[in-house]
Parts: structure tokens; C-alpha cells; sequence
DNA sequence: TCAACCAGTCAACGGTGTTGACCGAGAGGC
DNA sequence: GCCTCTCGGTCAACACCGTTGACTGGTTGA
């Protein structure tokens, strides 16, 4: 008797054979979750987000499986990055910091604090880590000179990562109030100086 | 009609007025709270350290008035750190490195993993922050040349701090698998050249 | 002696993520 | 048209969390 079609009874959603119904809910839970993620990060509850898109707590899991994999699924990684990494090597440096530090952009800081509060769960790192490889490294490491050059990727985010820590998470008043131009300037030319160790 | 001996009912200890058996079960507590602090980071629950101790899970709060509280009072910042910070100034790079990433101490590790987990409570935050300007601040400002001296200290210590997240908390396969020896190297010079521009 | 106070226990509150039992409705096969 | 079966959804409950307040005993100081 294979188990194939009816596993037991609790049955995992496969985002496929769903009635019009089941993928309308399940949308709204979604949008839900990426509202309230967005604005309180991993602490926002699963009660609250069924609250916000009229259903019940236990639905929320049955869709999703858990508050884990349906967060995974609402902070994407992705962003306007691209552009910054494939502009001109000598300048990167300077560039990355002031994309993550302009001040306009919440949804930077918001998708930040949301994925550093939920650094713990082994698939939040998983997903992290790979963004690093896939985007940093894969933009960055074939247009660079030298020894190391992926590690020196990695490095150059470790120094990103620190600085959005200090900035947004910390909140230390030594970075918050000091002039963001001289950051940009400071701080991107201590990447820069990781990445392209001749120049500047 | 003065409150000042009499808050109330609940009555906080005051850590002076306690009779032996309380300074007792108040240290096995915090005994208790600091391993498993040390083991499982904030995720140790009042219940595990009172059953630890062999006491109420409310006789815990009772003495140290929350978790927070208690766990501020585990998780020391200070270490012999003082003494890397106090060598020369044209090498701190590099030892500070060294000093974080050494694998023959794991206490420097989950420190920085229990602070890190703990991060978004407003007196954790408070409590590094503190500790950043009184330590790291305190004693390299004075010790440079040019301009933002204090800011550059602050955004070197935002440099380890992203080391450590990707090294300890991420555990990027990028960083754990290099050559310790090159991390030191690259990575405390990135230090370096925010501290002191013109040397090396 | 007696009142005040400390040490400690107990049960409960409101909160969390998650599970399993249950029910109504709609779809497919005969 | 009926019957069965699966999906959509609700409900109550579980186990855990940090914290609170009421309560009991034992010790201490006046």
C-alpha cells in the first residue's frame, strides 16, 4: 500500500492541486506575514498574523508548516544590490555602504533587523550564507586581483554585516549621530581596501 | 507618608540585607544561570536555571527581578581584552583578530553568541554600547592621529563585530573553512587601515 | 513575647508555536 | 442524483514560556 498520495491524514499543501479558495487564504496570510514581519521582524506572532488576515492560527501552519518556513518565504534576500556590485570594482566599496545606510530606503533596515533577529533558526543561516556565496562572492570574486579572492568577499560582507549591526540593531549613538558621508567615506574604503588592497 | 523602606509589598532584595540561606540560593541561581547561560545562550529558560539550582522557577525572579536582569548580571563583557587593546597601536589589527578567533578559547565565543542572541533587548544594547565607548573607545581614541577618532574606533569594533557574526553566529563555510592565519592577516589589516591610515 | 520581615512554595495568568480531532462544502465517479 | 473522498476551515488542547500574587514558615530584632 504506497502512501504516496494520501500521506496519513494531516496532508502538506503542495502549492498545486489547491481549490481557488485554499490559494486565496493562503495569499492573505502571506501578505499578512510580510506586513507584520516587516514591521515587528520574527516576533511578530502567529496569532497576530491569522488575526490580520481573518483566520485561524492553525491555518496559518497547515499552509506553511511552520512560523519558520512561512518567514523564510516573506524576507526575500533580494534587492536592488545587483546594480551596486556591478558597477565600476575600484568604487564598490563606498557604494555598498551608502546603499545600506541611505536613509530612504526603510525597507533596507526593516529586512535587516528582521533576518539578524532570526539568525538562530539553522535554515535562516542557510539561506544567508548562501546569498552571501551566490551574490557577493559569484559578483564580486571573478573581477578581483590576488590571493583569496573569495575569502575576501566574504570578509567584505562580515564588514558590511558589522556596520548595519552597530548601526541599526545596536543603535550605538558613536554611528547613529555621527556624519553619514564621512561613514560612507571611512568605512567604504576599509572594504575597498579588503577587496582591491593596491588601489586608493 | 515615605515609601522608601517599604515599597509596596513584593519587596526587591537589595543584595546587603539578605540573611545566609537567601546569599545562598542566590549564588547557586546565578551559578546555575551563568552555565546555562553559557550553554544554550538566552534560550535558557528561568525554569532550567531553577531546576538547576533545585528552586521555584518564582524564587528566581524574586531575586533578580527578570530574566534580562539576571542575564545581564551572568554575561560579563570584560576579558583580557584590555591587554591587546593596550600594545602597540600599528599591530592592534591584527592581535584583536587574533584574540577573537583563537579556537583554544571558547568562553570569547559564547559570550559573543549570548550577547549577540540577546541583542535586542534595550539593556543589552544599552550594556555594549557602554561597553564599546568605556573599552575599545576609551582606549585607542587618544592613542590616533587625523580626524573622527572616535568614530573610527567605533567602526572598528563594527568591523569585529561582523566577523564574529559571520565566524561564530553564521558560520559561513566561506570564513570557518579558510586559513585562520589569512583571516588574521587580511581582516586585521582591513582593521588596521581604519585606525591608523598611513602605516602599513 | 510578639510583631516584622525574609525565604520559599504554589497556583495561576496571559502569551507562544504547534497538533489532532472534528465538521461542512464542493468535486469526481457511478 | 447519490456517494465517497478530499480539501478548507474551526476548535480545543498541549507543552512551554516569563511573570505575578497569595500564602506559609521560620528567623530576627525590639
Amino acid at each position: 500500500m504506497t502512501k504516496t498520495s494520501s500521506p496519513d491524514r494531516p496532508a502538506p499543501p503542495d502549492e498545486r492541486h489547491l481549490r481557488p479558495a485554499g490559494r486565496a487564504t493562503r495569499a492573505a496570510i502571506e501578505e499578512a506575514a510580510r506586513r507584520l514581519f516587516a514591521e515587528r521582524g520574527f516576533d511578530a506572532s502567529v496569532r497576530a498574523i491569522a488575526t490580520e488576515a481573518g483566520v485561524d492560527p492553525a491555518l496559518v501552519i497547515r499552509h506553511f508548516g511552520s512560523k519558520e518556513a512561512l518567514f523564510l518565504r516573506c524576507v526575500d534576500t533580494s534587492g536592488s544590490i545587483g546594480a551596486v556590485l556591478d558597477g565600476p570594482i575600484e568604487t564598490v566599496g563606498r557604494r555598498l555602504v551608502a546603499y545600506f545606510l541611505q536613509p530612504d530606503r526603510p525597507l533596507v533596515r526593516q529586512r535587516y533587523l528582521a533576518l539578524a533577529q532570526a539568525a538562530h533558526l539553522d535554515q535562516v543561516k542557510e539561506e544567508m550564507n548562501r546569498h552571501t556565496a551566490e551574490t557577493y562572492v559569484a559578483a564580486l570574486a571573478p573581477r578581483l586581483d590576488g590571493a583569496d579572492r573569495e575569502l575576501r568577499v566574504a570578509l567584505a560582507v562580515a564588514q558590511l554585516s558589522g556596520l548595519l549591526n552597530l548601526a541599526f540593531r545596536q543603535e550605538d549613538p558613536l554611528v547613529t549621530d555621527a556624519d553619514p558621508d564621512r561613514v560612507v567615506a571611512l568605512y567604504g574604503d576599509a572594504i575597498q581596501h579588503l577587496l582591491t588592497p593596491g588601489l586608493g
